[in-house]
DNA sequence: AAAAGTATAATGGTCTAACCATTATAAACT
DNA sequence: AGTTTATAATGGTTAGACCATTATACTTTT
C-alpha cells in the first residue's frame, strides 16, 4: 500500500541526490563536483557525513577524487569494473567452484564466438590474425614465454567479446577472466606441446569466425576452453594425490 | 618489475584487512565486528576514518550496519545485490541498452534449459510441473491475473537455473531479471492471447528437460524469451509513435 | 631567455572530542 | 503479570583543527 519513507541517514539522502543529479545529466562526465568546503554549506552537513557519502559514490563508481590543487570529486563515466569487483566477490564467497567457473566460461565463450561469427567486420578479423602472428612467436620460443601466450590468448578472447557489440559479454568474460587467472598460476601447467595445440584452436576458431560458421566456432570455442579446464583438474588431481 | 606500492590511504587499508578477514573466514558470517569505538582503538585511526572504510564494507555487501543496543557491523553473505545495482547503473547511462540486455538474457537461459534437461531429477520436474499448474489458473483468470503469471514465469526460470547445480547461472539469472523487470511495467503489454502463448512455450520447455532434450529445451527456452523481447519492442516502437 | 628550484594556496585526508538518535535490556511501577 | 520508564551501548552527526599532496605562480640560477 505504501512506499517505505524516506531515508532518515543524512549521508544517504546526499548519495541518492548526487547520484540522481549525474544520472539525469545536470552534472557532466569529466565535470567537477563543487569542493568538500562548499558541499558541506550547500547541504548544510558536518564534512565527515559528507565525505562518507562521496567515498559510496566513489564505490559505485561515479565518481573520481583526486588530491591536491585542481583535485576534487570528477564525474566518472561508468564501466564494468564494479560488475567484475562484485562477481569476484560473489565466487569467493558463495562456494563457487573452479569446475562452476570453467562451465560458466565453456558456455559463455562459445556464445561469444557465434555471435562474433556473425557479427565480424573485416577488421576484426585483421586484428585477430595479428594477435594469432603474435601468439605464434610465442609457440616457436617454448615455454619460456608460456605467461606472454597466455595473455595473447585472453587477448583474442576479449576481442571477440567486443565484437559481438555487447557490451554485457565484454563485462562478464571480463569478470571470469579476472577470476580464473587466480587459479591459473596454481593449476595451470603448459609446456610447448600444449601451447602448440592451444594456437592451433585460436587459428580454427578465428577461421571459423571469419568464414562466419557461428555453430562451428561455438563448438571450436567450447573445446579450447574446455582444454584449458582439463589442464587445470589434471593439475589439481596431482596436487591432491602429493598431498597425500 | 615491481609491485604497485602500498595504499597511503588509511581507510583503504581497513577496508581491505577487514575484507580479507571475512573472506578468509576469520569473521563468519553472522558474526559482529567489534563495536567502532574498539576497532578504532584497534587500527589506531580516528572514527572517521573508521567509518569510511565501514561504508564502503557495507556498500560492497560484505557488513551490514545496525543502530542501537546490540547492534553494529554484522558480517553479511554476498547476494546478487551489488551486481545488480551496478548493471543498473550500467543501464541508466546507456552503456548497456534493452537489447543488450535482452540477448544475453536469450542466451543465458537457452544455456539454463540446456543444462537443465541434463541433470535434473525427478523432484525437479514435480517442483516446475506444480509451478506450471499455478501458472495455468492464471490463463483461465485472464489478464487480471498477468503480474501473478510474470511472477510464475520468474520462479520457473529461477528453478531450472537451481537444477543446474551452478550458483553462477542463479546469481546472473537473478541480475538480469532484477533489471529487465524494470521495463515490463512499462513496456510489457499482455493480454490474455499472448499469456496463453507464454503458457504454452513454458510447457513445452519442460516437457523437453523432462524428455531430456537439452538441444531442444535451449531452442524453446531461446525463442521464450525472444517473443517476451518482441512484445516489448512492440510496445517501445508505439510509445515513439505516439510522441511524435 | 631558459631551466631549475621554491613558495603558495587549494584541495582531499586524518584526527580529536563532543553530542544526538536509536534500541535492546533491565528496572520500576502499576 | 503486564506495562511503563530509565539505562546504557551502539551507530549517526557535528565542529574545528591540522596534515599531505599537488598544480600553479614566482624566484633564482645558469
Amino acid at each position: 500500500m505504501f512506499q517505505v519513507a524516506k531515508q532518515t541517514k543524512v549521508f544517504q539522502d546526499v548519495v541518492d541526490q548526487i547520484q540522481e543529479a549525474i544520472l539525469d545529466g545536470r552534472i557532466k562526465t569529466g565535470e567537477l563536483l563543487p569542493a568538500e568546503r562548499e558541499l558541506k554549506e550547500m547541504f548544510s552537513i558536518s564534512r565527515g557525513t559528507l565525505r562518507e557519502a562521496l567515498r559510496v559514490l566513489e564505490h559505485k563508481g561515479l565518481i573520481e577524487i583526486k588530491l591536491g590543487v585542481g583535485g576534487g570529486s570528477m564525474v566518472k563515466a561508468v564501466d564494468t569494473h564494479q560488475i567484475s569487483e562484485s562477481l569476484g566477490l560473489l565466487i569467493r564467497t558463495q562456494k563457487v567452484s573452479l569446475n562452476h567457473l570453467a562451465e560458466f566460461r565453456e558456455d559463455v565463450e562459445g556464445i561469444v564466438a557465434a555471435h562474433a561469427a556473425d557479427r565480424h567486420t573485416g577488421e576484426d578479423i585483421q586484428m585477430l590474425k595479428q594477435l594469432l602472428e603474435t601468439a605464434q612467436e610465442c609457440v616457436h620460443e617454448g615455454s619460456s614465454h608460456r605467461n606472454l601466450f597466455i595473455e595473447i590468448d585472453k587477448k583474442i578472447h576479449m576481442t571477440m567479446a567486443e565484437i559481438t557489440c555487447n557490451p554485457i559479454y565484454i563485462s562478464v568474460l571480463h569478470s571470469i577472466h579476472d577470476n580464473i587467472h587466480k587459479y591459473y598460476d596454481r593449476f595451470l601447467s603448459m609446456e610447448q606441446p600444449e601451447i602448440q595445440e592451444n594456437y592451433q584452436d585460436l587459428c580454427d576458431i578465428i577461421q571459423a569466425i571469419e568464414k562466419s560458421q557461428a555453430e562451428r566456432s561455438r563448438k571450436l570455442a567450447q573445446n579450447h576452453v574446455k582444454r584449458f579446464n582439463r589442464y587445470m583438474k589434471k593439475r589439481e588431481e596431482q596436487e591432491t594425490v602429493l598431498k597425500l
